[in-house]
DNA sequence: AAACAGTAACTGACGCGTCAGTAACCTGGC
DNA sequence: GCCAGGTTACTGACGCGTCAGTTACTGTTT
């Protein structure tokens, strides 16, 4: 790695880090809510009745399901979220549901963190930023999810 | 936000979480270290004699007194890390110290660390990429700092 | 000297995310 | 039928990072 290889990946992580801290903040300080906790209620937001499986859920917004089943028993603690009975065939299958209070929370939580993430990211940059930022983006995605899918190399015979 | 502007801020997210994944679970693999301890780490070994006063040392690497104080527990159990007599005038300082396995561990994790991170984030951007992402970072972080060092505004008289 | 604000170091509580499991279920081949 | 291998959901342990404290010391003000 060059100097400015490693120098802008220490900018990353320090950046990164920054806007994490500080959206993560103003979101609680707006609608006590976490991010995690934020997703995942987008995730059900956006369902037809706002019910889904844990399973396709975890899938959507990139989680492994160990860790969304920990949010979803802080979720369910909190009464933002709640099961439902399965209708479904498959027995290992469960459901989950939005409660009324987990609606609201979203709701009211949606405007102050766009306008939270326009403040910390999107005031900074000039629509070339955003095109070139989007650009190395798609590209270390594309890197990353290409790698990580073949962890071990295996020289096919 | 546009629709652009907010793709590009999820993806910023789902990048910079890839990542930090990926390139803490390398460390770990390689040299038995997470991101945390091989920073505190790699600070100490920088300074002469391997030793810093903590709230130098969280003021360098950009932590807060209680973060790099729960940090310096679980280095000081894993044995990287002791506490020094400290020679200070001022009754409030601590000096922490690297052992020498603690130095030892640095000097191992150091190469590999430098390799997952071209692995997963220089290998993948071109010079043109780098230079574009490196702007953008920087303009986020004077932005970011400045945010964060006037939280609320107040109008000067 | 006493009171004060400020700083250095630390702690407990708590939510988060990873890992290594476990249990229940489904689905294929035999 | 039955078993092997995969899938779904979940859990406990543990390190991490934030917040709201506490304690001990320092310099300043009166």
């Amino acid at each position: 790695m060059t100097e400015r290889q490693l120098r802008t990946w220490e900018n990353l992580q320090e950046v990164t880090e920054l806007l994490r801290r500080e959206v993560g903040r103003d979101l609680w300080n707006d609608a006590k809510l976490s991010e995690a906790e934020f997703t995942v209620l987008a995730h059900l937001s956006m369902a037809a009745k706002g019910t889904a499986r844990p399973s396709e859920c975890a899938r959507a917004i990139g989680w492994d399901s160990s860790r969304l089943a920990h949010q979803l028993r802080r979720l369910e603690k909190r009464g933002l979220v709640e099961k439902a009975a399965s209708e479904a065939t498959d027995g290992r299958a469960s459901l989950i549901a939005l409660t009324d209070e987990g609606r609201t929370a979203y709701r009211r939580a949606l405007g102050p963190h766009l306008r939270s993430a326009q403040k910390w990211f999107a005031d900074a940059l000039s629509d070339e930023q955003v095109d070139n930022l989007a650009d190395a983006l798609e590209t270390l995605l594309r890197h990353g999810s290409q790698l990580a899918a073949a962890p071990t190399a295996e020289p096919r015979a």
